[in-house]
RNA sequence: GGGGAUUUAGCUCAGCUGGGAGAGCAUCUGCCUUACAAGCAGAGGGUCACAGGUUCGAGCCCUGUAGUCCCCACCA
């Protein structure tokens, strides 16, 4: 009837059997209960270049946890996966393995290239799939979504047009960052900073007339070959004479003007600077004002071009050499200082991104941006933790144009038609369209579009959008997005500007931010530093439960987090505890128990022994914590908790306080017993099963239960009749006291083989009375004797705030260390008294603090008033 | 240059709206007590970075200082 644990507990034998039964069963789809609200979660779509990875790992766990916990409590719930083309980082990939191969795009073309692309996706895409199932991932599967299937492309022509026709996207002729190795342009915010150690190259260049030269200074040397112009200050009065004069460029000879401009400082370098509008952006805007030529030096890969024999051929950094050498021979070079500047990286392969002057595509921010400020301002859209929300609006205020052109052919190809002979343009979702002007059939940008811009769609894209499906309907706007910090700029704001944009509403209420999980000495976990942990290894090895464990405790919103193997040994250690608290409990339940399922949905009230009682109300307060900090999105809080109360107040405690109950079969308080134990563990269990689903749904199975899974349970609620504060008060008292005792014993080396008696002489004879058998199994007593009198001579005396506790071990009483220890503890009590009558003392105090503080400092007084009397005596009577 | 985070036990980190500092691991002591040695019972260990301030009361709020880390920014 019921089903065994197994001795050991091994989640390898029961994960992938658990996971496959609830898919099979259809659990991870909505239930369609319109009756409840919904609650929707997209996944961030991970990338097809990969494998999961710790980051994967922590997202989607905590993702899981929300969606079970919503699911429980019978909420609509939808958890939407799917996957990311991610189109430079997989072009990038594919074009490595080809090379390996020996081929090149260009051998194989584009439609050859594509197919590759999508072999490729099916295989790894499937993969990472598979290991998302893996950590117990609860989406719904049958909606899975890629961010380049048709659906998906059709949200993007359809944002495309429409942004270009209400003139929100612009094809243009602007500096954008190009990078060498990838061969593509990059958006600003792919462009990554890193200070690196340079020069500052000082060149004269000589004026036209011979009247002498001006001074430049440049850490970038190689770019003069592209300058068309110097400029200073307009107000700077060393220079006002020379404005509008030429110079002679060096190596070059050409005669380029000298202007006045604000953007050149007074103060920096000699005041002069170079202008190359062609490979730097402030230097464009200077051009542009000036209506300077651009003069493009370079080519894709960033040699220098034929338009300079020299140094054809040459890579910026070899020209760089050579030209500072000619420059030095031909007297024009001044001097070199050390000079530290930033230099920007491409964020997939770190090569220096080269700012070029280059016809792009680009989406015009500033009226995208505003409604997106206004949404995260006015608290629609609400960052979990707060303090991410400055970082968002701080870079949404200062946004520039999003360059969205791409110059490779993994992804959505930009729907804009060139005619070839009268250079006719349309923007259209027609695929082979004829030139309006002359007929004529029109050629495709050959351009693909940022793989961020078809992410920014996900949250709607991906329910139908830009068709009013049901799903769209139903479960947009999505509830909570769950994230890491490092894409707040690539991708949260992107899809809450375009949510708003296009569908008019918010993607999702709240952003739910987490950290970066680091390696043990707090470096990032990389591939190129070899220093990641595998999820799976992990899985494979202590199971996903102890992963996800372990993922999500010990670590506040927004924090990174270090991974250690102990944490893990930890997490799995819970879960054995967890698994031989139940294989105890099977073992001591009747059969009767399965028959009537006992404790399953309630207990009879009215049989309950105190212990019942006290662990019911213990487990009733944690109901009411692990909602609100789940609610709140305290995960950490709420599994902490979790783990204190099952290790701590069930097995330590309670599970202890019932063994004797238990192997007194067929009577009343046995039952009880049983049925406490029941309820509470599967209740706890059903708290619990967000964090660890599989061990939790294995064990409630093997208990009395109803229904066919934890996973659709309904999630406990607290119970105001089942809170027992007079029974908590007892067995606090009980506790205290047998925690006393044992404290003593080891402290006097007593040996847990050595049983004593033990009188037991208290004001709060109701909590001891029908106690004593606890102090027989918990306490190392042979006896128990609630009396009156105080014991005198040779016992050890034990004094807690409600009890004097007398063991009679006369051979092992020393009677000067007694004096010695009860001394100390009249002195602490002492102390105690007098920190807390000081406070009272205080009429600020008194009349300022809450009562309920005041109070408690009156007890305290009391309470060790009462304890110092009780030593006081007990000297006396040594 | 601006912004943010962080500084709590030997290590890694929790600590919710201010009302006597907690966990895991590590260390020490004693235990195979009829679920669990992946365990049980105990113990030691903290000027909550530093200096001021607000408050009856500060790990928590404010100001400043220092260390560590991150993000953003077009100064050649």
């Amino acid at each position: 009837m019921h089903r065994e644990l197994s001795k050991k507990y091994n989640p390898a034998e029961f994960e992938d059997r658990i996971y496959a039964e609830w898919e099979k069963k259809g659990y991870f789809k909505p239930n369609g209960d319109k009756t409840k609200p919904t609650f929707t979660i997209v996944m961030p779509p991970p990338n097809i270049t990969g494998q999961l990875h710790m980051g994967h790992a922590l997202d989607n766990t905590m993702q899981d946890i929300l969606i079970r916990y919503k699911r429980m409590c019978g909420c609509n719930t939808l958890w939407l996966p799917g996957t990311d083309h991610a189109s430079i980082a997989t072009e990038a990939k594919i074009v490595e393995a080809m090379r390996k191969e020996g081929v090149t795009k260009e051998q194989i073309g584009r439609e050859g290239f594509l197919k590759r692309a999508w072999e490729w996706n099916r295989v790894y895409g499937g993969r990472i799939i598979e290991q998302l199932k893996k950590i117990g991932s609860s989406c719904d599967w049958s909606r899975t979504r890629f961010t380049l299937d048709e659906g998906c492309s059709e949200a993007v022509r359809e944002v495309f047009i429409r942004l270009y026709e209400k003139g929100l996207i612009y094809r243009g002729l602007r500096i954008i960052n190009w990078c060498p190795h990838c061969l593509t342009s990059i958006s600003d915010a792919e462009v990554e900073y890193e200070d690196k150690a340079g020069h500052f190259w000082h060149i004269r260049y000589p004026l036209k007339d011979g009247s002498g030269y001006v001074q430049v200074a440049t850490t970038r040397p190689e770019t003069m070959l592209g300058d068309t112009a110097v400029a200073v200050n307009p107000n700077d009065d060393r220079y006002k004479d020379i404005v509008g004069k030429t110079v002679i460029l060096p190596l070059v000879g050409r005669e380029i003007p000298i202007i006045a401009d604000d953007y050149v400082e007074m103060d920096f370098g000699t005041g002069v600077v170079k202008i190359t509008p062609a490979h730097d952006p402030n230097d464009f805007e200077v051009g542009q004002r000036h209506k300077l030529p651009l003069e493009n030096m370079m080519t894709d890969d960033a040699k220098i071009t034929g338009n300079y024999p020299k140094y054809a051929g040459m890579d910026r950094y070899e020209a760089r050499k050579a030209i500072v050498k000619d420059l030095e021979e031909g007297g024009y070079l001044v001097k070199v200082e050390e000079h530290a500047h930033s230099v920007g990286t491409c964020y997939r392969c770190g090569t220096t991104i080269e700012p070029r002057a280059s016809l792009q595509w680009f989406v015009k921010m500033e009226p995208l941006a505003k409604p997106a400020i206004e949404a995260v301002k006015n608290g629609d859209i609400r960052f979990v933790p707060e303090r991410f929300e400055k970082n968002y609006l701080h870079w949404m205020e200062n946004i520039r144009d999003w360059c969205i052109s791409r110059q490779l052919w993994w992804g959505h190809r930009i729907p804009a038609f060139y005619c070839h002979d009268c250079g006719e343009m349309v923007v259209t979702k027609e695929e082979n369209p004829v030139c309006g002007k002359c007929g004529k059939p029109m050629e495709q940008d050959p351009d693909t579009l940022d793989t961020w811009f078809s992410s920014a769609l996900w949250p709607f894209s991906t329910l139908g959008w830009p068709k009013q499906t049901a799903d769209l309907e139903e479960f947009y706007p999505t509830s909570v997005l769950v994230t890491g910090y490092d894409i707040i700029t690539f991708w949260v704001s992107r899809m809450i500007f375009s949510g708003l944009e296009y569908t008019g509403k918010k993607p999702f209420s709240d952003v739910l931010i987490h950290g970066l999980i680091r390696d043990s000495q707090g470096r990032k976990m990389s591939k190129s530093l070899g220093n990641g942990i595998d999820p799976l290894e992990i899985i494979d090895k202590y199971g996903a439960d102890a992963l996800r464990f372990t993922l999500s405790t010990g670590n506040s919103p927004g924090n990174d987090m270090r991974f250690y193997m102990e944490r893990v040994e930890a997490s799995r250690n819970f879960a054995n505890k967890l698994w031989n608290a139940a294989r105890f409990i099977l073992m001591n339940l009747d059969d009767e128990a399965y028959e009537t399922n006992l404790g399953v949905d309630e207990i009879d009230l009215s049989v309950l022994e105190d212990e019942d009682k006290w662990v019911l109300s213990k487990y009733n307060s944690l109901v009411r914590e692990v909602r609100d900090n789940l609610d709140k999105y305290e995960l950490g809080i709420a599994v902490s908790k979790l783990y204190d109360f099952i290790w701590d107040i069930f097995c330590d405690w309670y599970i202890e306080l019932v063994k004797n109950r238990l192997s007194d079969k067929g009577s009343a308080t046995n039952k009880a017993a049983q049925c406490t134990l029941i309820y509470v563990m599967s209740n706890t269990l059903k708290l619990l099963h967000p964090f660890m689903p599989f061990i939790t749904e294995e064990i409630w199975q093997s208990l009395p239960h109803k229904g066919d899974s934890i996973m659709i349970a309904a999630f406990p609620e607290y119970k105001p009749e089942y809170s027992f504060p007079a029974e908590e008060e007892t067995m606090r008292v009980i506790i205290d006291a047998i925690r006393a005792i044992r404290n003593r014993r080891a402290e006097m080396n007593v040996p847990p083989s050595r049983k004593a008696k033990l009188y037991i002489r208290t004001e709060k004879r109701r909590c001891f009375e029908n106690k004593e058998h606890f102090f027989v199994k918990l306490a190392n007593a042979s006896q128990v004797e609630l009396t009156d009198e105080r014991l005198t001579g040779n016992a050890v005396q034990i004094i807690t705030d409600s009890a004097e506790i007398f063991i009679p071990m006369s051979e092992i009483i020393d009677i000067g260390a007694e004096r010695e220890r009860l001394t100390k503890e009249l002195e602490a009590a002492q102390k105690e008294i007098d920190r807390a009558q000081s406070k009272l003392n205080n009429p600020e105090f008194t009349s300022k603090a809450p009562e309920k503080v005041v109070n408690a400092e009156r007890d305290k007084v009391k309470k060790y008033s009462e304890i110092k009397i009780k030593i006081e005596e007990a000297l006396a009577k040594l």
